[in-house]
DNA sequence: TTTCATGCAAACCATTTGCAAAGTC
DNA sequence: GACTTTGCAAATGGTTTGCATGAAA
């Protein structure tokens, strides 16, 4: 059930891909490569790492992933909404919520603006540790 | 205890500690100790690889640096001041101007507990183009 | 002379890439 | 069949580490 594959990005249509977004699917948070690969080989199917990297990678192009680096610098994806928004990590569990930031966003447009940036784009991940520990 | 190193973050004094920070002086945006290391080279300094990135970590976990990572995932570092801040990057060149948003730290409290997380910290950058490209 | 700082090279690790085999259209 | 996707293994590239040596206290 390729449950979150518009059409697919580009390309043809692949088995591995649904299977992949299958398994990103199975969590709510923020995922690496790796971690994505050994849940898909755990549940026995066969996928190389590579190609994890590089369908996750394409995804994340098409936009249907959001990417962000974990703190050790890895990154991670998790399937993300339209909307425009960040996250609240916990450091201990992974747990990511999105939360949305107008007040946010303006600042950052106002404070490039005013140094003259121009073609802005921001990072804003908030972490903290979640209320299970 | 001495949370906040006094004189040196630890160890003895260090000729090449003092090489690093100096390089480093040279440069006002964020470097990589890649970056450090050759800047050091091409100025006669003889210095390994290793013990830039041993010192670059050294001096940013006593609080004499500012880290944070690029977009291509490599730790930066940078002197800084003693605020609290964030960083305006220049994708181009590299160029970073440091801002401040009190705006931000609020808002980023205010989520974080809105949703029971402790011990809240946040990485906020914003990355553009800067005037001169 | 005891301890920490440094260099060098090897080790690591996440990620990428080359290329031949397998899958799609 | 023509072309794309996958797998595997080898190659990268940033960063870390083991160990012997040199410099401070």
């Amino acid at each position: 059930m390729d449950a979150v594959t518009p059409p697919t990005p580009r390309g043809r249509t692949s088995t591995k891909r649904a299977a992949i977004a299958d398994a990103l699917a199975g969590f709510d948070d923020f995922r690496s490569a790796q971690d994505v690969h050994e849940a898909m080989r755990r549940n026995d199917q066969r996928v190389g790492l590579a190609t994890v990297y590089r369908t996750l990678q394409a995804m994340s192009d098409a936009g249907e992933l959001d990417a962000m680096r974990s703190e050790s610098g890895e990154v991670t994806y998790r399937l993300c909404s339209e909307t425009h928004h960040h996250h609240l990590v916990c450091r201990v569990c992974g747990k990511a919520v999105e939360v949305r930031g107008p007040a946010v966003e303006r600042w950052a447009e106002a404070v490039a603006a005013e140094h003259g940036f121009r073609e802005v784009s921001h990072l804003v991940e908030v972490f903290g540790v979640c209320g299970d520990h």
